[in-house]
DNA sequence: AACTATTTATAAGA
DNA sequence: TTCTTATAAATAGTT
């Protein structure tokens, strides 16, 4: 456009190419303002050099997402709806798939009956009855686990309380022969202390089987369920 | 630039200011397009009049979502990231919902009981029960709703036969009387055939139970459900 | 980068 | 809106 006209395609001197890239870029950016100053108007300019270089241009007060946003608005069409299609893709078939499973519980719980054949039903049947098996199967477990816990749990504080009514007895031994040195001052006392160690004695061991005294156990089960226990440990 | 130089601010006269706005703005496309092709460039221009009226030029063999993803490439910055991370998040909650869900499944299929408690295995085992009971109940109204249909369609097909037996009957004996009248030259086969009639009607008629010569029902359910058919319909 | 002859853009008017 | 045109601005080629 000075010192002679020139056609308007491709520069194939690199050098003059990028000079003229670089003075008709500043040209652009100017009149770009000017444009947005005159004429109160919103502009971006985003430009790519053949090297890959980036340049851009955009009207004071107003950001590049503001303007990729307002873009979107006005064109009406989510540019990048496309790079979220798998994903959206994926979330749908997710809510589908969750939807199904939902039915399926449904189904287990007796209601949404009514779309299922004579076939299904009866599978579904068989299903459940294996289903019930396994998880009484699993109660009576963990009922037999919590038995032997407490169980063992006895049979360790018996075993302490028989040793400590040996110890008892054995001091009780020991006071009667004191008190038989020393005359029958405090004799019936004594007496009834020395008698109550082999009373309770036997009242403790008494029971055979640890878990009837347990107060633990007590109404956990009934009482039919303890003639088993022997058979589970 | 012409006629008078001018002052680079906003034109306050809506009319000029539209009509400037229309003239720069075929300028600047027309450098922009004139860069493109002389430097091999790729040029985005967007912009908004003051009116909010969308323009746009964008360099030849380029869309606008491939400017924009170059754009974000070459900055770095996901401008829609906020977007991305939102959907990843319910992708995430989804799978986990999904993943419970399938859980309680299992668990209703009497596995995967092991983290269940005492209380809880007790309120499953109640839940199935009842499940179970309604699974029968609707496999039962399936089974009558069947057996209804098939004693309909049984019940309208013994109609019709037993009217074409009459017919046949009827003419049977009109056969006859043409017979004996004619002399014994077909005799035997008309014979074997109105001696059809009579027993065929017989044979079909004989059952008081419309369902045990059903050939649809043999087989789908035991014999013993057979007795009841008079108590559902 | 700066210069400048020339082309191009455009303000104002029709 | 478009055309015209005088003039401002941009810029190709040169230094």
């Amino acid at each position: 456009m000075a010192r002679g006209k020139i056609q308007i395609k491709r520069i194939e001197n690199t050098t003059n190419r990028q000079v003229t890239y670089s003075k008709r870029r500043n040209g652009l950016f100017k009149k770009a303002n000017e444009l947005t100053v005159l004429c109160d108007a919103k502009v971006s300019i985003i430009m790519f050099s053949s090297t890959g270089k980036l340049h851009e241009y955009i009207s004071p007060s107003v950001s590049t997402k503001q303007f990729f946003d307002q873009y979107q608005m006005t064109v009406g069409i989510d540019l990048w709806n496309s790079h979220y299609e798998n994903m959206q893709e994926n979330l749908k078939k997710l809510k589908d798939v969750n939807r199904n499973l939902r039915k399926e519980i449904r189904q287990r719980m007796g209601d949404c009956l009514n779309d299922l054949n004579m076939e299904e039903l009866r599978l579904l049947e068989e299903e459940m009855d294996k289903a019930a098996k396994a998880i009484r199967e699993r109660k009576y477990k963990v009922i037999t686990n919590q038995i032997d816990t407490q169980r063992k749990k006895f049979n360790n504080e018996r075993e302490v309380h028989n040793r400590l009514l040996r110890d008892l007895d054995a001091r009780a031994e020991d006071g009667r022969f004191e008190m038989m040195e020393n005359g029958g001052a405090d004799y019936e006392s004594v007496i009834g202390f020395s008698n109550l160690g082999p009373r309770m004695f036997a009242l403790t061991l008494q029971p055979t089987h640890p878990a009837n005294n347990n107060p633990h156990n007590t109404g956990q089960q009934p009482a039919s369920d303890l003639t088993t226990y022997p058979l589970l440990f």
